[in-house]
DNA sequence: GGCATTAGTGGGTAATTGTGGGTAATTGTG
DNA sequence: CACAATTACCCACAATTACCCACTAATGCC
């Protein structure tokens, strides 16, 4: 379980160092192999150990492939997926497109979500994260979370 | 169970020591793994016993990530959520993003409330504490508290 | 009330982590 | 087949963090 926000510099060759911290969890769970690839809704990237991909990539391959809400998802979560894999510095490589996608140059924000990291360009980020501050949700609170006791 | 509110200042590195009473309960249930996130609705920080925190963050992980209002709660929450370890003093150290959150500097108050603390700068505490007493909240009791005998 | 033990606080140092760049190898292109 | 561009690997330095030790304050006990 992932969690947590970081920031890291990449550098100029785009290379982004995973927290050390990380390091072990992602080493047992899948040597290093990592899947990296767009979110659909936010202009952020996903990051995901291989076998974790692997399950969504089938739930997505197992959508009607003739409804265009499903062909959109398909073509752009696993159109946009990319295997990457940490070096001896525990870096990984992130593609231009990529970076072109979620507008990272250098401050970049890695945060922990559960099964996969979201990685955003920092102003981005602490933009949206002022927002969802901001937000009062207590009105149109969905079921499933009146009874969330934290 | 945690219970009390307790005073304390935290250094210059952003060092705070958990009070000695708590101790022995904290290494027992979780060998002094603690994890601290933000509160979403309060400017204040929540510090739960990791497998207390680990519930919570799997009950959050399985809802829809498709949906608005529980995205924004897992990336506040989890997002934020941050693993810290009492050092040999019984001392945790806060990272500087939680600290700007809640407004922490050097006084501090550590509030039990359960399964968790609370963390509150002293004067946003009290100012807080003032407004709940003056407040009087006899009309619009929810039907959940009307039978509530203390 | 004094003394002993424990808790709270502060800071220095060593180890780890983050970051940058050079070079060799590999891939893609003309 | 040769060249250019990209990628992978390696090493070195800088910055941060964690660990350890020492001192002061507070508490409890005799």
């Amino acid at each position: 379980m992932f969690r947590g926000v970081n920031q890291i510099n990449m550098d100029a060759k785009g290379r982004l160092a995973i927290p050390a911290r990380y390091r072990e969890e992602i080493t047992e769970e899948c040597a290093g192999k990592l899947v990296l690839t767009i979110d659909a809704e936010d202009k952020c990237l996903l990051l995901y150990p291989i076998d974790e991909w692997e399950k969504i990539q089938a739930k997505l391959d197992a959508l009607p492939s003739l409804n265009k809400t499903t062909r959109r998802l398909q073509r752009l979560l696993v159109g946009h997926a990319t295997d990457v894999e940490m070096d001896g510095n525990g870096r990984i490589l992130v593609s231009s497109v990529l970076r072109d996608y979620a507008n990272l140059d250098k401050k970049v924000m890695l945060v922990g979500q559960g099964r996969k990291f979201e990685m955003w360009d920092e102003d981005t980020w602490n933009d949206l994260r002022t927002r969802y501050l901001e937000e009062d949700d207590d009105d149109e609170l969905p079921e499933m979370l009146q009874n969330l006791s934290l």
